[in-house]
RNA sequence: GGCCCCAUCGUCUAGUGGCCUAGGACGGCAGAUUCUCAUUCUGUUAACAGCGGUUCAAAUCCGCUUGGGGUCACCA
């Protein structure tokens, strides 16, 4: 049974578009293979944690359609989801760890640690700890009796390859030399992210570690719990980290990174989930539009590419914007009501989505393009004042149209300009000036149609 | 800096020793359509990081160099 999981700290205002990215992976592999995908909150970091962010990290998660199976919010068999809530499970490792000689106490003071840090740093050696607890336990049993707060550290062997098999990467080797005598239990008694994830993932049967490639260097000691504890190890594979477009990590310092920002521009959950699929990945025909259900079944976790690409909005923009134009029109106009939130009257919001379904990238673009239809101009792009002589000729012409369509309005302003001898350019921007305020709009005719004869003069005539 | 990962057009990528004078997509540029803006269509631009090997043959395999990224917390 394939089981893989996300487990997403509420440290954040919301999910991290890069997390996302790994969901869709987890959730894709997990679908594949008729199995599960869970959500666990890994909210060991009191310090950090966020109010309401689970939440919305959930939420964020259902609007995009990567729906779970087990949680904190809907349970499951492995319960409870939540780290917090699993402290005396991670307690009785930590005990068992003890016991195997695979960690030991410490209540070396931050003081001192400090020190050792700045010392090694200066000799150019790796910042880490010196296992001056490990040789005194007793010494230090004594010590947290009394009340001293500790800590519990891994205790990492000397010269010992550590190997593993990554999915996506092959093997990675490493000397345990480079690697330091993490913490697993703070000072706190919360586990720290090493001890609880190796822990959870056991106990709740994840087959798959699908995580991002920042956690690779500390993959190591992870294989090192697992042996001590006598576990089985699932399988792992590091997907590779999104860019900013000057290739660091992506940040919110250089690029939008809540997933739930992309959906308040409006955009598309299944657009940014095709974009992400197609990060390190490419589909087997060379298909760059594809939905969730054809990604699931070509898939494949050992075909993603271990180099870090870099979101592109433009072409996450053009993505989008193709899937806008695939929508059937009823399903655009529902979700430009729902994006606008029922500000605009269904039957105009329907007339004229033929008219912008071609011009839209994003549904924010709709309030743009389509504004003038539920206002008046407020302002014009172009200066109309020296115009009144050949608008008032309009407002004349037009009132003589007597079917109010779109072919017939456009036959008659044809005829007009070619009368007056104004350039057929000019004088539809004017026109369109007139009537939307802004020299960019949907097809004038169409528009001036929708908004209907008495509405059309009216404009004109506040003009003239 | 140590350790680990990685390296094809500006970007996302195809390519798994001969099909590669390196293909596609986004973007850019030019043009066609057009009353604006878009859409659509056509054309065009642009890359195998460098150097050594291995081989009859290398973008593809190996080594070194360079470059990029990650990680070195009682954060995840």
């Amino acid at each position: 049974m394939v089981r893989t999981r996300i487990a997403p700290s509420p440290t954040g205002e919301d999910i991290h578009i890069g997390n996302l990215y790994t969901a869709l992976i987890n959730w894709a592999w997990a679908k594949k293979h008729q199995g599960k995908f869970i959500i666990r909150i890994e909210d060991t970091d009191q310090e950090r944690l966020i109010k309401g962010s689970e939440e919305k990290i959930l939420q964020t998660i259902k609007e995009y359609g990567l729906n779970y199976d087990e949680s904190t919010d809907i349970g499951g068999l492995y319960q409870p989801y939540r780290q917090s809530e699993r402290l005396p499970i991670y307690k009785k490792y930590a005990d068992e760890l003890i016991k195997k000689k695979a960690a030991y106490f410490c209540t070396c003071s931050k003081e001192r640690l400090l020190e050792l840090r700045e010392i090694r740093q200066k000799q150019k050696k790796i910042p880490k700890y010196d296992k001056h607890c490990l040789s005194r336990q007793k010494e230090v049993q004594a010590e947290i009796k009394k009340g001293k707060p500790f800590v519990v550290r891994l205790n990492i062997p000397e010269a010992k390859e550590i190997k593993f098999k990554d999915l996506i990467r092959g093997e990675v080797k490493i000397m345990s030399d480079n690697l330091d005598d993490q913490v697993l239990i703070k000072s706190d008694g919360f586990p720290t992210y090493h001890l609880a994830v190796v822990v959870d993932d056991y106990l709740m049967k994840i087959s798959h570690v699908i995580r991002a490639e920042e956690w690779l260097a500390s993959t190591p000691k992870h294989i090192l719990l697992y042996k001590a504890l006598g576990w089985p190890q699932p399988v792992f594979a590091h997907v590779p980290i999104l860019r900013n477009p000057d290739r660091s990590k992506l940040s919110k310092r250089k690029n939008p990174v809540w997933a739930s920002w992309y959906l308040d521009q409006g955009y598309l959950p299944e657009a940014i989930l095709n974009y992400l699929a197609l990060m390190g990945w490419s589909h087997p025909e060379q298909k760059e539009i594809f939905s969730l259900d054809e990604f699931v079944k070509v898939f494949d976790l050992k075909d993603i590419k271990s180099v870090g690409p870099a979101f592109d909005q433009v072409k996450l923009e053009w993505m989008n914007g193709q899937y806008i134009r695939q929508m059937k029109n009823e399903k655009l106009k529902i979700k430009i009501l729902e994006f606008t939130e029922n500000k605009y009257p269904e039957n105009i919001v329907g007339k004229t989505i033929p008219l912008v379904k071609e011009r839209m990238k994003k549904l924010s673009d709709y309030i743009f393009l389509c504004e003038f239809f539920f206002q008046k101009p407020e302002k014009y792009d172009l200066d109309l004042l020296s115009k009144k002589e050949l608008l008032g000729k309009m407002r004349d012409s037009l009132e003589k149209v007597t079917e109010w369509k779109s072919d017939k309005i456009g036959e008659k302003m044809q005829e007009l300009a070619k009368k007056e001898g104004v350039k057929t350019g000019d004088f539809f921007m004017t026109l369109r000036v007139a009537m939307t305020g802004k020299k960019i709009s949907p097809p004038l005719n169409e528009s001036m149609e929708i908004l209907g004869k008495e509405e059309c003069l009216e404009r004109i005539k506040n003009l003239t």
